[in-house]
DNA sequence: GGGAATATTCCC
DNA sequence: GGGAATATTCCC
């Protein structure tokens, strides 16, 4: 029966609001992935044992200083996974920059130590929605042209260019099949007439 | 000396392709959620506890008889959470029914007891690329405005179709030459393997 | 690095 | 139920 109610509360919670209705949606609360990635930081400051992971001396950026204790040790505590390189897309995702080629260090301008008002600054990278040259883009307030058509060629366009892409990528592998197909033949075929000397030989100096 | 040609032909055939390179690219493997989803069914039909989530009497379906249980036991053990919301959002996206009031219920033609070969035939709903109706795709051939930017694109796009043919006759090609490949590999194969017997043969007998 | 598919969350 | 944002994975 708790259980049952508990049930109800879960489902039922997903009606109420976040309280964000009235503002510009945008760039107010920061993405809980800067959160997250920011609070991992606070809380590397308080201990002094080995590090992990810091800030960088000037709090301009972080350093993960041990790749593997961190996926293994801390990824898992904020999120979802313990990939390292999932970290790493997410970081990307939101425009920081690896700053360094000796070190796994990590900076992006709103992004500094006792700063964390400026994370509602950060925004992710959108993915461009079409693939479309600028000089096509940016011609487009004179359209007194239907622009449903328009949309609906363009549509059609991108449609075109992913089976495009798609098969590039497919021709690409079948010609890396056949490379491999053409390398077995000859190894076969080299196989084949060595053995048929071998035997040759040994068919000699049995008779 | 047999033995090593064996190894040899092992070594080239060891970097073969995954297989799927002629095929259609679509519905082919299933998606982890249904493959998980489904084991996680099959789990349960071995336990004879009480029962948390099963099949349905005719294997049409299944039940979640333990939400509460359901969410906090069976969900992280196959996913990154423990959201009873998230699995019913994810059963969603792939079309699933709720199939009663009475209890957590749900089906999927494709999504059957036994039928682990059918999950590849389930596919996401696709979020509606636009918001077009139907109707306004097919008027699109009595473009006789000559606004120079559509001509462009018009350009851009019989460009696109026509090297997306050119593409597809290539795939055609390359399919054929790969498939001679294959016929011509076993053919050396069987040559092969049947002078290696040979010899064998001649050898005993000279001996 | 980043595109794109899938998963998870949040909200309507 | 489902749209849409964010997260995670997979792949180039």
């Amino acid at each position: 029966m708790a259980e049952n109610n508990a049930l109800e509360l879960n489902l039922g919670l997903g009606n109420n609001f976040g309280g964000h209705v009235g503002q510009s949606p945008r760039q107010r609360c920061p993405a809980p992935f800067l959160l997250k990635t920011y609070d991992l930081l606070e809380e590397g400051e308080a201990e002094n044992s080995t590090k992990i992971v810091s800030w960088n001396e000037e709090g301009t950026g972080f350093v993960v200083w041990s790749p593997a204790e961190f996926s293994e040790l801390t990824l898992p505590r904020y999120f979802k996974h313990n990939n390292f390189s999932s970290f790493i897309r997410q970081l990307n995702t939101y425009g920081f920059k690896k700053t360094s080629s000796k070190r796994w260090e990590f900076k992006h301008e709103k992004f500094q130590r006792g700063c964390r008002h400026m994370l509602g600054e950060i925004t992710r990278k959108k993915c461009e929605p079409s693939v479309f040259p600028a000089y096509l883009k940016s011609s487009s307030e004179e359209n007194a042209t239907s622009s449903t058509e328009e949309n609906n060629q363009q549509q059609q366009q991108q449609q075109l260019m992913e089976e495009n892409k798609n098969l590039k990528k497919e021709r690409l592998e079948l010609q890396m099949q056949i490379d491999e197909c053409k390398a077995l033949e000859m190894k076969l075929m080299a196989c084949l007439s060595q053995y048929m000397e071998t035997t040759q030989n040994k068919v000699r100096r049995l008779c």
